[in-house]
DNA sequence: GTTTCTAATATTTTT
DNA sequence: TATTAGAAAC
């Protein structure tokens, strides 16, 4: 390791030791390389590495620190903890939690199951769900413990209406069945941690020698819980450095406290601060119109990012007609910057929220553009993966009812809801797990029933046993055959395609237990349960090198890439129909969009829809007004032209037909900040643009889909048709040679049968 | 108890 | 749009 390899703010930042450190690091300023080169410094200064902990928000960012830290200090880092809070709470947990009063193989809960929970206690509590909604309920769950409140305290700092009272009530309840289960929610991991280390002194003095160094990544975005853990965890070492840029805090809806970065100085006020200003990363006009967007956010710790860098290309703005039509100027973009030899997986589009990506998604696979898409339906969000995962959970924790309610009958054998809701009632009655009803059930029921059940114990217990005796592979697969999980869709699997994508899923899944057991060290049930709850598979996904990224604003934190692509530039869209509802949520959007815009490392591209059609419904949003925050000097607009409509012309970039307008200037236009609403308030903007024709009515000769061959490129598929008359063109994929688009008129093409 | 159809309904961001 | 909850039919 060689300090001089960093700036002079960022070596005071790697030398700067013992006491509170703040590091103000600006996007781009090497936060994560002046985070490494202080942990090895510390090895390098002879602390062991069972003395550092550094916590971060995403696995993404720990495997990416604990991957530089290795890389620099070798072998010595090994024992240093380097996790997400969750992870490291977990871990925590796992060793004490006994003392709190849950066992040892607790459950993790997520959303799913949060909702499960609360739709059963809805239900008990016969409370309509039109009333209360178990999604506002969950977030008043989540509220309270980012607070650190229990329910009645949460009650008392609620207003004293019926409504309340009655969350208070479900609430206090969830509490209850979440004890009961043996399960932890993902705000119990920090919460319980919280509580075992203010309940049991003797364990916080554990951890608070153990962990000399702590550092804390991202901490803007830490919550009250997060901060109190590491205010108990530093109390006595008070060597504690925190990362963050108040300017990147993007978490306020889940409990993120910016003020906890904001006044990290009143709380220690002897903390070192050192700002990371230098910005490594993109060109000077992309730093401009960062900073220009954020400059207009009031109540920031005070600072700009520069670069040595030159000015780089201008920022592409790009009008579209609509969302299809927007999705293909990005892809055209993207082909284009491909042959200029920028890589496929130095660029990414981002969006405001995952419903955008279906149409992009559509139209990079038409372009035959490779892409990922991260995040959205997961994996282990599946149906039938889930299934998998009930049975394990309830191996591992008999108590886990939503798991055994969720599998009970699953496969059918023939226990319904009666006889579960005559079970489960049982169960109450004697304060009883479920799973002991099931395992001597009651003679209540009726014989044929009581078969069934005491059948399903059976295996159940056979499966208990197994467990102790087989590795975690072979037991999984024990699991899945005595269960019948395949079985179950085996049965018409031939005519189904839907079943025999789930038993795909299942053998992945089998492939997935594999894999950890190989990789991960700790080859428990418990180990493996706790991986899938709190890793997703993407984190566990290698950078996939020659892939266009696909993801949300949220999830790009963090990350950089050459050409960066912001999509749905729309008011309603980003900034969101909710923000702009509320002023100070505002800040949070322009917030998330200098994330976005600093993302980009050389090319910067914006592009709105002036029609949308986004949830079945057609929006006629202004453009976003976070453009009008960037100065134009800085933009370089591109404007669709009127006469391809809907989703016509992207295959055209580069080539004809596409020239930039200017002349419609967009700032005067648009009205600043006017949520338009689903096509009822049409904005000011569409004064200035030609209505869009008609669909065409004259090229259904060829339509997408068909099989085409053209006299020069051989076979194709028609990729789209568009306009009218001598101006209809068609796009056709070839294997060979790829998208092309033709003068329908004249393109030397006949349709073939396939 | 199980299957199949219809209808409703919800859509921000994540560990 | 797409998934899922609920009702009716089997």
């Amino acid at each position: 390791m060689n300090l001089n390899e960093l700036n002079p703010m960022q070596r005071k930042a790697a030398e700067q030791l013992d006491g509170p450190v703040l590091i103000l690091a600006g996007a781009g300023s090497g936060k994560t390389r002046t985070l490494t080169y202080r942990v090895a410094n510390l090895l390098e200064h002879g602390v062991k590495a069972w003395h550092i902990l550094a916590l971060t928000f995403t696995n993404k960012a720990a495997r990416e620190m604990q991957e530089r830290i290795e890389r620099l200090a070798g072998e010595s880092a090994t024992d240093a903890w380097i996790g997400t809070f969750h992870s490291i709470c977990c871990r925590i947990l796992r060793r004490d939690i006994e003392k709190i009063g849950y066992e040892h193989s607790f459950t993790i809960y997520d959303e799913d199951d949060q909702q499960r929970v609360i739709k059963a206690i809805l239900k008990q509590l016969d409370i309509d769900e039109k009333f209360l909604p178990p999604k506002s309920i969950s977030a008043a769950i989540g509220d309270a413990k980012n607070r650190v409140l229990n329910p009645d305290e949460w009650l008392k700092n609620s207003p004293a209406d019926y409504r309340s009272q009655k969350i208070h009530d479900v609430m206090t309840e969830y509490e209850q069945r979440l004890k009961a289960a043996n399960a932890l929610d993902f705000d119990d991991l920090l919460m319980k941690t919280l509580q075992l280390f203010l309940e049991h002194p003797p364990v916080l003095q554990y951890y608070q020698q153990r962990f000399q160094y702590v550092h804390v990544d991202e901490y803007q975005d830490t919550n009250y819980a997060q901060y109190q853990l590491v205010r108990l965890l530093t109390q006595e070492s008070r060597n504690l450095c925190v990362v963050g840029d108040d300017d990147q805090s993007i978490y306020g809806w889940r409990g993120a406290d910016i003020r906890n970065i904001l006044d990290f100085e009143k709380d220690f006020p002897d903390a070192v601060v050192i700002k990371l200003e230098q910005n490594y990363r993109s060109t000077a006009n992309i730093l401009d119109a960062a900073n220009q967007i954020i400059a207009h956010n009031e109540g920031r710790k005070e600072k700009e990012l520069w670069t040595e860098d030159g000015e780089g290309e201008k920022i592409a703005l790009y009008s579209a007609a609509d969302e299809r039509e927007e999705a293909g100027w990005i892809a055209s973009r993207i082909r284009a910057l491909n042959r200029q030899g920028i890589s496929y997986g130095n660029m990414a589009v981002l969006y405001r929220m995952h419903a955008l990506s279906r149409v992009l998604e559509e139209t990079m696979m038409r372009a035959g553009i490779p892409y990922r898409v991260y995040g959205g339906t997961r994996f282990y969000d599946r149906k039938e993966v889930r299934d998998i995962l009930a049975y394990l959970r309830v191996i591992e924790n008999p108590a886990d009812d939503v798991s055994l309610a969720r599998i009970i009958n699953v496969p059918k054998r023939a226990i319904g809801d009666s006889t579960v809701d005559t079970l489960a009632q049982f169960a109450r009655q004697n304060d009883m797990p479920l799973y002991s009803a099931v395992a001597a059930p009651p003679d209540t029921l009726p014989a044929r029933a009581k078969k069934s059940v005491q059948g399903f114990a059976a295996m159940m217990a056979g499966l208990l046993i197994a467990r102790e005796t087989l590795p975690l592979g072979e037991f999984v697969q024990k699991v899945i055959d005595e269960a019948g999980l395949i079985t179950q869709y085996e049965k018409d699997a031939d005519n189904n395609e839907e079943n025999q994508t789930r038993i795909e899923n299942i053998r992945e899944f089998m492939g997935a237990v594999t894999e950890f057991e190989q990789k991960s060290e700790d080859k428990s049930l418990f180990a493996f349960l706790e991986n899938v709850a709190l890793v997703t598979e993407l984190d566990n996904q290698e950078n996939v090198p020659n892939y266009v990224t696909m993801m949300t604003l949220h999830s790009a934190k963090g990350l950089e890439y050459d050409a960066v692509f912001l999509s749905g530039m729309e008011e309603g869209i980003f900034p969101s129909a909710r923000a702009l509802q509320e002023e100070n949520r505002l800040e949070e959007e322009r917030r998330l969009c200098y994330v976005g815009v600093t993302r980009a490392r050389k090319l910067l591209h914006l592009s709105f829809a002036r029609r949308r059609l986004l949830f079945n419904q057609m929006q006629f949003n202004a453009p976003s007004c976070f453009i009008q925050e960037i100065p134009k000097r800085l933009i370089q607009e591109e404007w669709s032209s009127p006469a391809q409509s809907s989703g016509g012309g992207w295959g055209s970039y580069g080539g004809t037909g596409m020239k930039p307008r200017p002349q419609y200037g967009y700032g005067d236009t648009v009205p600043a900040r006017k949520p338009a609403v689903n096509g009822l308030n049409i904005p000011g903007v569409q004064r200035g643009f030609v209505a869009s024709p008609a669909r065409n009515i004259n090229v259904q000769l060829f339509k997408t889909g068909d099989h085409v061959l053209h006299r020069k490129f051989g076979k194709g598929v028609v990729r789209e048709v568009s306009g009218t008359g001598e101006n209809a063109r068609i796009a056709i994929v070839f294997p060979v040679f790829g998208e092309k688009v033709f003068a329908l008129s004249i393109a030397p093409i006949v349709k073939v049968e396939e």
